[in-house]
DNA sequence: CCCGGCCCGTGACATTTGTCAGCGCGCTTC
DNA sequence: GAAGCGCGCTGACAAATGTCACGGGCCGGG
C-alpha cells in the first residue's frame, strides 16, 4: 500500500482528490491537511511515502514545507501539485528536494501515475513547464527586493513599506526602482505581477 | 438519472469531481468544459438538468454563462461553484437566475446534496456568504468607474487606460479618485484589490 | 589585498498620481 | 421643468512615485 498525505486548502479539492486516489487499489490517503503550517506534524505522526502539496497554501508554503519533510523525513517523497506553472516555483521546487511537480490543468489520470513514478524513485515534471523554467532563467531580484515587492503588493504606500522594513522611504524608492529594472517594466505594479507570474515572491 | 454539465478549468478538479459525482447512483457526468465560451453549446447539446459552473473561466465568466443558459435553457438549473466567496459574486449569481452558490473550500459530501436540493427546487447559497452578500450592500461604482478600475488592474498608467477607452487622462484620473473615494482605499492598487474582494469588478 | 556585489542611506529631479472645483450635455424621475 | 445622476471634459494644485548620481559599510572570491 502507497501511503498518501494531502495538503491542499481548498477542502472540495482535496476531497476529491482523497476519496479517488482512495478507489485505487495500492493507494491509501492516510492525512489531509488543510494547512502549510501542519504538513510536518500530520506526516511524522502518520509517516507517509508520498505527500502531495499544493504551493499556496495558508500558514506556510508548500515549497518551505517540502524543504521540512526532507530534514525531517527523508523517506517521503514529495510532489508538488498547484495551480500555477510558474518557472520560479518549479526551481524552488526542485531545490527544496521535490521529486516532481503537476499543475492542476493537467487530467487527473496522470496523478496516480506520477505517484507511482515518483515513488519509483523517478521525477516527474511537466515538460513544457521545464522548458519555460530553464529559459526564464534565476532569479535577478536580490532579497531586499524581493522583500520590498512583496510588501508593495497590497498597494501598500512608500511609507508603508519603510515603515514595515524599517528602513528609510529614499531606499524603499531605490529597492522599488531597481526591481522595476530588472523586470523591465514601468511601475511597482507591473513589477510585482511579472515577478508573480516568474515565480521570483 | 440527474444529468450534469460540468465547468471548471482546472482540469483535475473537473476530472475528480466528474468521477465522483459519476459514482453517484443516480447521478451521470453529460458534459465537461473548460471554458466559459463552450457552455451554452454543450448544454443545447446535451440537455443537462443541472449545470455546475466555476466563474473565472477562459472565454466567458460562469456568471455571463448562466445568464444565457437561463434564457436558452429555462430547464436547466444552475449552480454555481467556485473559489471565491465573494459577496459581488453571489449577488451577480442570483441576478443570472442561479439556483445555488458553494464555495469550494466546503467539503465534498456538500456538492452532492447540493445538486439534490437544487433540482428540487430549493435555492442553496453558503450561510456565511449570504450575510456578507447583504452587509456588503450593493455595487456602488458607475460601470464607467468600473470600466476604468479592470482596466487599471495591471499596472496600466493614466495614459495607458485614457487610451484604451479613448478617454481623456484628465478624466480617467477623476474616475479613478471617484473609486478610490468610494471604496475606502488610498490608491488605485487598494481599490482595485477592494473592488475585487467584493466582486464588484 | 582589491574588486564586486549587496546593503542602506542621502539629495535632487522630473513625472505620475490623486484631489478639487467647475463646466456642459443628456437622461430619468418626481 | 427642476433636480439628480452619470458622463466627459478642463485647469490647477499637492503629494506620491520613479530616476539618477552619489556616499559608506560589509562581505566573499580571485
Amino acid at each position: 500500500m502507497i501511503r498518501l498525505l494531502l495538503a491542499e486548502d481548498q477542502r472540495m479539492m482535496m476531497g476529491a482528490l482523497a476519496l479517488l486516489l482512495g478507489l485505487e487499489d495500492d493507494m491509501e490517503v492516510v492525512a489531509q491537511v488543510p494547512a502549510g503550517d501542519e504538513i510536518v506534524a500530520a506526516a511524522l505522526e502518520t509517516r507517509p511515502d508520498v505527500a502531495l502539496l499544493d504551493i499556496e497554501l495558508p500558514g506556510r508554503s508548500g515549497l518551505d514545507a517540502a524543504a521540512d519533510l526532507r530534514d525531517q523525513l527523508p523517506s517521503c517523497k514529495v510532489l508538488i501539485v498547484t495551480t500555477f506553472g510558474r518557472p520560479g516555483y518549479l526551481r524552488r521546487a526542485m531545490e527544496a528536494g521535490a521529486s516532481g511537480f503537476l499543475v492542476k490543468d493537467g487530467p487527473v489520470e496522470d496523478l496516480a501515475a506520477a505517484i507511482r513514478r515518483v515513488l519509483a524513485g523517478e521525477r516527474v515534471i511537466d515538460p513544457g513547464l521545464a522548458a519555460a523554467a530553464l529559459s526564464a532563467g534565476p532569479n535577478p531580484l536580490t532579497p531586499r527586493e524581493r522583500d520590498v515587492l512583496t510588501a508593495a503588493v497590497d498597494g501598500a504606500t512608500v511609507a508603508d513599506i519603510a515603515a514595515k522594513l524599517h528602513l528609510s522611504q529614499a531606499t524603499v524608492r531605490n529597492y522599488l526602482s531597481a526591481a522595476i529594472g530588472k523586470t523591465g517594466t514601468r511601475n511597482r505594479i507591473e513589477a510585482v505581477r511579472a515577478a508573480r507570474r516568474n515565480g521570483w515572491l
